[in-house]
DNA sequence: ACCATATTGTTACTTTTTTCACAATAATGT
DNA sequence: ACATTATTGTGAAAAAAGTAACAATATGGT
């Protein structure tokens, strides 16, 4: 089985165009339906699931539901995952607000600050103060953690996550930052996703017309 | 010249790394040091530069502030660059009220929303109603937007600034976008980060230990 | 019950991306 | 001035990712 890190990207996009399909009306699809709503081709779909072992049925395509039900698992979907946030400035609390994580069976519970003025433990995502972190993660059982701190305190913050057991962590600052490798770090960049806009806009400009290699 | 999105991505991490290593002090540097910076490797660094054309010193390195002039240039940061804003809701506001991207030479010089509530003329970057965005692009001469609008919105909005004249689109609605392929459109997808996340933090877990393939 | 057809699953092939490896050469020390 | 050494720049090799092709086979029509 050889998997890659966009095997699991794409894995996501599919369970997404099936909740749309399946709220169409539709009960099963094909490997080349799929593929248009996700934008990729039919082969590597059906690569994609032959590499996770799922099957459908030749001539019959696959039942919406029973790959859903595949897909979520191989996701790690089956219970929803509670994940908390440090740092609960403008990214941080737009993230605590955010309802669109429910349906996707991720559900944001607290958040941590070191700003005595943002605690608020009654909000319906509570704010505690930092100090609280590591008993928090250890009494829920937390292992996932989106990091919202300005860049001087993440490697700090990410240091006393990863000491009270988070294994999973997304990161807002705009830096590299070291973790054990038992840590898996996923990277928001949004200085660096503008700055790559700009750039094939400009290239674009720059040469008169047309698609850039992307 | 063999590029691709990736060498761009990288090109911005060496800018990004360049920075500090300017801010400590430091004068020129090698490829193996920028690599380190960075997380990739010497040849990779070399590799990227030779393909824009870059070049440095045998046995002496590359001149940090000539290097950083080079990148700046192909990333078309020569001169600022201005943004706006479509939907200054949770996230949209967020944005709008970040100081980080000033220092990469972006501007966010508007926001745009279809709820009254919502715009303010005289804030620090104001928030104008939706009505006003086609002219506001034109006048202005605006090439990049942020989409941070509803799900059910976010087309509607997208095809109203492309016929505005807008270049590049950074979407933060989780849905693929359909638009003219004069237009580039980088997505943000918390949604999939996280559940990407999920799934590492969840094989972990299952084979006991240790470093999936990413 | 059989045939024609559509669609999967997988292997082989192609393309893309990364790494290796080393000749060329500029800087440094003697 | 010359030898030594460190580092670049790049073409060749390897690895990774994606695409195509097709044999196997289930489905539906007759
Ligand atoms: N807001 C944006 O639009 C945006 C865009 C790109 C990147 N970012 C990055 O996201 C991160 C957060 O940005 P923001 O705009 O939300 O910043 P912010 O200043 O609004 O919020 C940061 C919060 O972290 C808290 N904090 C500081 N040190 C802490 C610590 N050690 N532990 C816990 N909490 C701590 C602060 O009290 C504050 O509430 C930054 O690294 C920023 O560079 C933000
Ligand atoms: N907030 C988050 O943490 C978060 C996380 C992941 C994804 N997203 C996505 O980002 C987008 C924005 O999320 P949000 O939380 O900021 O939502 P929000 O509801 O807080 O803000 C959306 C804003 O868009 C405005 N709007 C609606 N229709 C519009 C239109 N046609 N033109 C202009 N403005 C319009 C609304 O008035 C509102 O102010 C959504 O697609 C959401 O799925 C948000």
């Amino acid at each position: 089985m050889v998997m890659n890190k966009n095997c699991i990207i794409r894995l996501s996009r599919y369970k997404n165009a099936l909740y749309r399909l399946q709220a169409l009306g539709f009960v099963k699809v094909f490997s080349d339906n799929l593929a248009d709503s996700v934008g990729v081709t039919a082969s590597q779909v059906r690569k994609d699931f032959s590499i996770f072992g799922i099957s459908g049925n030749k001539k019959g395509g696959y039942q919406i539901d029973a790959l859903l039900e595949k897909i979520n698992s191989i996701l790690g979907k089956d219970q929803p995952q509670k994940v908390i946030v440090i740092g609960a400035g403008h990214i941080g609390s737009a993230l605590m607000r955010y309802r669109g994580f429910e349906k996707e069976g991720i559900r944001i519970i607290a958040g941590f600050d070191i700003d005595p003025a943002k605690i608020n433990r009654s909000a319906p995502v509570p704010v505690f103060p930092l100090e609280e972190t590591k008993a928090f993660i250890k009494t829920n059982n937390i292992r996932i953690a989106i990091l919202a701190v300005p860049d001087i305190a993440a490697q700090q913050a990410l240091d006393l996550i990863c000491a009270a057991g988070i294994k999973g962590v997304l990161n807002f600052a705009p830096l590299r930052l070291h973790a054990p490798d038992t840590v898996t770090i996923n990277y928001v960049n949004l200085e660096i996703e503008l700055e790559n806009l700009i750039y094939f806009v400009s290239v674009e400009e720059k040469t008169g017309k047309g698609q850039v290699e992307k």
